[in-house]
RNA sequence: GGUGAGUUACUCAAGCGGCCAACGAGGGCAGACUGUAAAUCUGCUGACUAUGUCUUCGAAGGUUCGAAUCCUUCACUCACCA
C-alpha cells in the first residue's frame, strides 16, 4: 500500500529533494494514520487556470489520497511584489483589488480537482502584513546577495547589466518564509520554482521550525506548440473552464510527441499502460490518434461529465471526418447587398476585410459549402453559412 | 554627472534621401498532402469595396519637390567612465 502510494507520489516528478522525508511521511500515515502538510503557492496574477496548472494540482489530489493536507497558499502579497521567476525583465505590480478577484476565481476553479474537505486555503498576506519592517529586516539578515545571484535568472540579468529591484529579492525570501509560517511537511511546485522552493529549506532551519520541507517539483507543461511553456500570455493554453469542444479540439491539435508528455503528465493512466500504448503505436497495431481522441475524451471527463465528452467528440468528427457543419454556429444578420468580406469580419470570422479579400483569394472561403473565387460579392437575401478555412463557420442571414 | 551606441511591423532584424507598406528569419494564417498530428512544398501576412488612397519605422518640430533615412528638441534603453 505505501509503496504503491509512493510510486503514484513520484510517478512525473522532476525531482523530489529529501525523498526519504516523503517516504517517511506516508509510511506513518498509513501506520497510525498522522496527516502531513503539503504546501503549494499560487500566484493570482491570471484569473484562469489552464493544464499547466493542473499538473500541480493533481499531484496534490494524489497527495490527499496519502495523508496529506494542502496548503493552498494565495500569494496576494507576494503578488504585490512579482515573481521573477523566468522573466528576463521586472514584472509589473498588481493592485489589490485585481489580485484578490483573481483569487477567488481560483478557488472556484481549483475545487475541480481538489478535495476540499482537505485543502486549506491560506494568504500570505495573513502573516506578512504583520511581518512588519523589524521582521522584514530580521528575515534579509538570513540570506546574502551573493546567493541569491547564483539564481540564474538573477545571474543572467546581472551580467547582462539589466535591472534587478531590490524587491526581486524579497519575493524568495518571502516565499521561503511561509513555509516557516506554515510549518509545511512538503512543498511543491514547478522545476522553474526550484530556487525559491529551497529557500523554504534554508528558512525553515534558520527559524528553527524543527523541520525541514520536503520538495517535490514537477515539470512545465508544454504548451500547444510543444515548445515553449504553457501560459495564457503565449496563448498555447488548454483553460479547464474552456467549452468541452475547445478543449477535446486543442488536445487533438497537438503533436503526437507532445502527446505522450501529455500523457504522462496528465492522464490518470499508469505508466505501464502508457508504455503500452506507446508500444502498439511504434508497432503500428495502434493509431495515434485514437490515442490522442482517449486523451482528449479523458480531459473533457475531468472538467464536465462522460456525456459532455461524447458529445464533444461527436460534434469534432461530424465537423472534421464527415465534412458536416456544426451543430452551434455563431449567427448574425446583416442587410441584404451587403459585400462578402465585410459580412465575414462582422460575423467574426475575419479581422479585417483586407484579410479577407487574401483569404477569398487563396480559396480559403465557402459559401453554402462551396469556394468563393470572387472577392467583390454582394450577398443577396437568404440565409447563408460562411467558413474559413477548415475550422471556422458562421451563419449569416441576409434580410 | 560625463562620453558613446541605440529605439523599425507580433518577435528578432535589414534599410541610412526617391525603386519602401519597408529585405530576411521566426511566428501566425491559408492551400496541397494527412489523422484539424508532425515533417515537407506553396502562397499570404498595415488598413480601406482597392492596380488607387490613407496611416505606419520611439515623440514632437524642421530642412527638402520628396524623409524610416538629414537637422533640432524631448523621452526611453544599453555600454564605458565617474
Amino acid at each position: 500500500m505505501v509503496q504503491q502510494a509512493l510510486e503514484e507520489i513520484s510517478r512525473g516528478t522532476a525531482e523530489i529533494i529529501d525523498k526519504e522525508r516523503v517516504e517517511k511521511l506516508v509510511t506513518r500515515y498509513y501506520d497510525d494514520g498522522t496527516t502531513y502538510t503539503v504546501k503549494a503557492g499560487f500566484d493570482p496574477t491570471g484569473a484562469d487556470l489552464h493544464l499547466g496548472h493542473t499538473v500541480l494540482l493533481q499531484k496534490l489530489r494524489v497527495f490527499q489520497k496519502h495523508g496529506g493536507r494542502v496548503q493552498l497558499l494565495i500569494g496576494d502579497f507576494t503578488a504585490t511584489i512579482g515573481d521573477p521567476t523566468g522573466k528576463s525583465e521586472t514584472r509589473k505590480i498588481l493592485d489589490t483589488d485585481t489580485i484578490l478577484a483573481n483569487a477567488k476565481t481560483y478557488q472556484e476553479q481549483v475545487f475541480n480537482i481538489l478535495d476540499e474537505s482537505k485543502t486549506e486555503v491560506v494568504f500570505n498576506s495573513t502573516w506578512l502584513n504583520k511581518l512588519g519592517a523589524a521582521g522584514m529586516v530580521a528575515l534579509t539578515t538570513l540570506f546574502n546577495v551573493a546567493r541569491m545571484l547564483e539564481r540564474d535568472d538573477f545571474e543572467k540579468r546581472y551580467r547582462a547589466g539589466q535591472s534587478i529591484s531590490i524587491s526581486e529579492f524579497l519575493y524568495p525570501l518571502l516565499q521561503g518564509y511561509d513555509s516557516v509560517e506554515l510549518q509545511s511537511d512538503i512543498e511543491i511546485g514547478g522545476t522553474d520554482q526550484k530556487f525559491n522552493l529551497l529557500m523554504g529549506r534554508h528558512l525553515q532551519r534558520a527559524y528553527n521550525v524543527g523541520k525541514e520541507q520536503a520538495v517535490l517539483m514537477m515539470p512545465i507543461l508544454e504548451g500547444l506548440d510543444g515548445v515553449q511553456k504553457m501560459s495564457k500570455s503565449l496563448q498555447n493554453y488548454i483553460g479547464i473552464t474552456e467549452e468541452p469542444k475547445d478543449i477535446y479540439a486543442k488536445t487533438l491539435s497537438i503533436s503526437d510527441e507532445l502527446m505522450w508528455r501529455y500523457y504522462e503528465l496528465l492522464s490518470e493512466n499508469t505508466l505501464e499502460e502508457i508504455a503500452q500504448m506507446k508500444q502498439g503505436v511504434q508497432m503500428g497495431t495502434l493509431h495515434p490518434k485514437t490515442v490522442k481522441e482517449n486523451l482528449a475524451l479523458e480531459l473533457v471527463t475531468r472538467f464536465y461529465n462522460v456525456e459532455l465528452a461524447t458529445l464533444a467528440k461527436e460534434e469534432f468528427d461530424n465537423v472534421f471526418k464527415e465534412n458536416l457543419l456544426p451543430a452551434d454556429m455563431n449567427e448574425i444578420e446583416v442587410e441584404e447587398g451587403i459585400w462578402i468580406c465585410k459580412a465575414l469580419v462582422d460575423a467574426g470570422l475575419e479581422p479585417s476585410t483586407s484579410q479577407a479579400r487574401r483569404d477569398i483569394k487563396q480559396n480559403a472561403v465557402s459559401l453554402n459549402q462551396e469556394k468563393v473565387s470572387d472577392d467583390a460579392l454582394n450577398l443577396s437575401a437568404g440565409e447563408y453559412i460562411l467558413q474559413v478555412g477548415k475550422r471556422k463557420f458562421a451563419k449569416v442571414k441576409v434580410r
